[in-house]
DNA sequence: AGATAAAACGAACACTCGTTAGTAAAATTC
DNA sequence: GAATTTTACTAACGAGTGTTCGTTTTATCT
């Protein structure tokens, strides 16, 4: 019953998967081979079979957990006490996080969820779409209560979610600009250029 | 001496080329095959290499042409008589405008330039961070000048650049918001969030 | 300890990949 | 119209793909 644990609380699955997410964001989906994997693994590439059931599962494991962390922090700001401004200043802050603190998994999930086999394609643009489509309607209540400007509200969500996307870029000079002085210089400009 | 031309100008590698913008963003560049691209353009794979030397020679030629326009263009609005600020909004506009008009072309050289073969991908980096050094000067002249906030100008290049590259995510849904609209959403929001 | 289950292995399968060689068809030049 | 160049074709090569098979090694349980 019991299975063995690689170090501490994860299984050998979870290795393979964390391994995959660096190969995966280093080289793309399509040019990272299972043999590449197998060999960061320390292990030949029919024994990866032993614990996942393909290659693209690795992709579905990483692309679900980045959705999910996102809608789980959706909805758990969506029901708290706050402005609409400071709503969004709050999910703002977490997309920045999650880029700095899960930096390829989230990368991953922006960049390669095209590689990902139906059905489980379409059923993550639909939590995509709807993701979006929360954030708009914050905005848009923003607008309505005065504490933003007159913006498109989608216009701004899809702004907002890719400049912070393009963190990886400032990834590799991360000794010039430490993480907390880039997370206050974005909120400071994202949130700035909603205030009314 | 004289060349076949397919349609008006263009050469039979313009239109390999062409095609293959189209279907490196459908599928990726590791992921389009020649076969597949042969198909597109009537031909069989072998064919191809009548017009074109290599696969990676088409993603050469794509991604420095949409370097080398933004470079252009650049170069032109820095020796104009315009404020920093205004010097910015011409070049989001322009950034804004690249993605609208050529989709493809900018898409890849956003998202495909890793697969570019030494030593292009090199050129390509160096092209790329001096490209946004320059950007990060102007801003930088800008705050001295009092025209914009005193945010750190590094991560407003960033921001700016890679909110505007997400507006790929936008290019399904054009049909509910206009490109016009979605430009001065856009430079509302990206330049307000830049004024002092 | 012996029995059982889990994991690693080498070899192979059935493909697909970019690309080349050799040749036939088509277009251009003289 | 013949000669020459350009383009397209079929066939194939060698390498690499994800994955499966049958077996052996390793770990776990009784």
């Amino acid at each position: 019953m019991a299975k063995i644990r690689s170090k501490k609380n994860s299984s050998k699955k979870d290795v393979i998967i964390e391994k995959a997410s660096k190969l995966f964001r280093e080289k793309g989906f399509g040019a990272a081979s299972m043999r590449d994997l197998a060999e960061h693994v320390g292990v030949e590439a029919a024994s990866l079979y032993n614990h996942i059931q393909s290659k693209s599962e690795i992709l579905q494991a990483i692309c679900f957990k980045v959705a999910n962390d996102f809608l789980s922090h959706l909805e758990a700001v969506q029901s708290a006490p706050e402005s609409a401004l400071k709503k969004m200043e709050l999910i703002i802050r977490f997309h920045i996080r999650m880029m700095m603190d899960q930096y390829e998994y989230v990368y991953i999930s922006d960049h390669e969820w095209r590689h990902l086999p139906e059905p489980y394609l379409s059923n993550f643009l639909n939590q995509r779409r709807n993701y979006r489509r929360s954030l708009s309607d914050l905005i848009a209540r923003g607008i309505d209560r005065g504490e933003m400007k007159n913006i498109e509200p989608y216009v701004a969500v899809l702004t907002l979610l890719s400049a912070i996307s393009g963190i990886e870029s400032w990834h590799r000079s991360r000794k010039i600009i430490p993480p907390d002085v880039l997370e206050d210089n974005m909120v400071k400009y994202l949130i700035e250029g909603l205030k009314k």
